[in-house]
DNA sequence: CGTCGGCTTGATTGTGCTCAACCCGGGTGG
DNA sequence: CCACCCGGGTTGAGCACAATCAAGCCGACG
C-alpha cells in the first residue's frame, strides 16, 4: 500500500528538523540512504488514534510535529497516559508484535515512519541505530519513573505544576537555559488530557490551574497559552528539589 | 579493589541460575569467557542500600538471587518505589554518570556485577548483548506504563490486589500457566515496602490485605506466607482485563 | 521480663472525586 | 441575522476514600 509524502520540504532526511535528535541521529549517509528507501511520511489530525493496543504494528517511527500520547484504558472508561510523544520521540517496539498501548495525537502529529521488517533489518546490523535507540528508551524508562513518583506521592497542585514545568522546560530549552525568568508557551493538552496525563479527574485540573493563577504563580491568555512570571516560583510549588543538588 | 567471590558455586557462567534470562542469555562461549573476567559476585543484607542515587556508578550488574527495590525520596520524604528488581534483572545504566535513583536490598541480594568501562566496551562491540539489553529495557518500560496506570487510577484495592498478582504470576510462572487455582508464595516485602511502592500508606496496605483476608480472597500463614485458593478471583479483584482478549 | 520493630486496628480529618449547574465561543441552520 | 446547540472549560456542594494521628498487638530477642 503506498504512502505519499504529505509534505514535499520533508523528504529529504538532511532537511529534517529532529534529524540530530530521532533514532537516526548517529546514522552517516549510507544508512541514511537505507532509512530514505524505507520510510515515508504520514500526518493524522488532533484526536485520530494513531494505533490501536492489540493491534499488529505496521510500522515503527518518529514523530516530526506534534504531541502524541500513549494511553491506557480500563473496561470501565478510566484512563491513564502513560506517555507523552514529542518531536523525535520514538514510536513502536522494534520486536514485538502486538501494540501495547494506544497511541493518540494530541495535536496534529507528523510520523516518519519505517516498515517494521526492514528497519529491524537495519537495528540487528547497524549499532549506530542500535545504540542510538537504547539510549533513547534507557532516557524513556527515567522519565518513566520520575513520572511514577508524581502519580504516587504528589498532590493535585504539584502535579499540575509540575506538568507546567516539563512542558516549559520542553519549550524553552530552544530558547534560554530556564533558570529563573519570564516563559511563555502553548499548551498542548486539552484539560481532559492533563487530566489523564496526572492521574487526576478534568475537574481538579481546572480547579488547580484556577488557583495557581489567582495566585499570579502563572497568567493564562485564553484556555491554552500560559505565561510564567518567575519559573523559580512554579519550581518551588511541584514538591522537587528546587536547587537540583547545588551547594547553598 | 578486590572482591571475592561470596558463593563458589556461582563462580562459572555455565551453572548461573539466570544464564539463559540476563542481559548475558544470548552469549557465546566466547563472550561468556570476556564477562568471566570481567564479573564480580557481591552480596547484600536486606535493607541496606546498593546504589545511591546521585552517586557515580562503578558498576552494572544483574540481579542472580534476592529482591531489590528501585526507590525515589522527595526532600519531605515522601518515597516511591519506581522499579522492583527480580532475579535476572539488569541494575545500573550504562552510558551514564550518575545513578538517577537509589538501589535499597529489599531482601538479601546477590549480584553479579561488571565493571562500568569494560562491560560498556563489550556492549559496543557484541549485538548479542546490546540487543538482549534493549529487549530487557523495553520490556521494564512497559512494566513501569503499566504500573502507571496503577499508580494513577486504580484503587487501594484493586492496587493490592494488582501486586499479589503479579508476585504470584512471577512465582508461579516456574511451576503452572496461573489460569486459575491455588497459589502459594512468599511476600518479599515488607508493608512499608508494599506501600512505597503502591503509593499508598502502610496502614491502608494492611487494611486492604486484612480485608481481603476476611474475604477469603486471600489467606495468610503469618505475615509474609499467602495461598490464594481461587486465582480467578483475585485478578476479578485488580481492575484489569479478568479475560485476556479471550473469546467467551 | 521488658523492649523493640513490624504490623494491625480504630477514630477523625482532608483531599480530590462525583454530580450538577453554568459559562463561553464558535459553528450551523432556520 | 439571530437562535440554537455543542464541546471544552469553570465553579459549586456534598461525599467517599485514603491519609493522619494514635493506641495496641504480636513475635523475636536481649
Amino acid at each position: 500500500m503506498y504512502q505519499s509524502p504529505m509534505k514535499s520540504e520533508l523528504v529529504d532526511c538532511g532537511d529534517c528538523p529532529i534529524r540530530h535528535k530521532a533514532v537516526c541521529s548517529r546514522c552517516g549517509p549510507p544508512e541514511l540512504a537505507i532509512l530514505e528507501n524505507m520510510k515515508s511520511y504520514k500526518t493524522y489530525e488532533a484526536g485520530q488514534t494513531i494505533v490501536w493496543a492489540g493491534d499488529q504494528t505496521q510500522f515503527v517511527g518518529s514523530v516530526v510535529t506534534g504531541v502524541a500520547a500513549l494511553t491506557q484504558t480500563m473496561e470501565d472508561g478510566r484512563r491513564q497516559m502513560v506517555g507523552l510523544l514529542l518531536p523525535s520521540d520514538f514510536v513502536g517496539r522494534p520486536g514485538r508484535e502486538l501494540a501495547p498501548f494506544d497511541v493518540v495525537a494530541a495535536t496534529e502529529v507528523t510520523l516518519c515512519r519505517f516498515r517494521k521488517a526492514p528497519f529491524e533489518k537495519l537495528l540487528a546490523e547497524t549499532p549506530s541505530v542500535a545504540s542510538r535507540l537504547l539510549e533513547m528508551t534507557l532516557d524513556e524508562l527515567d522519565a518513566a519513573r520520575e513520572w511514577m513518583l508524581l502519580l504516587g506521592r504528589k498532590t493535585a497542585r504539584e502535579k499540575i505544576a509540575s506538568l507546567l514545568a516539563i512542558i516549559a522546560g520542553r519549550d524553552s530549552s530552544l530558547r534560554l537555559a530556564s533558570a529563573s525568568g519570564r516563559v511563555q508557551f502553548e499548551l498542548p493538552l486539552s484539560r481532559e488530557a492533563m487530566a489523564d496525563y496526572l492521574g487526576l479527574t478534568l475537574e481538579t485540573v481546572s480547579r488547580q490551574v484556577s488557583a495557581l493563577k489567582r495566585e499570579n504563580i502563572i497568567e493564562l491568555q485564553g484556555k491554552r497559552r500560559i505565561t510564567i512570571p518567575d519559573f523559580a516560583v512554579l519550581m518551588n510549588e511541584t514538591g522537587d528539589d528546587t536547587d537540583g543538588g547545588m551547594l547553598t
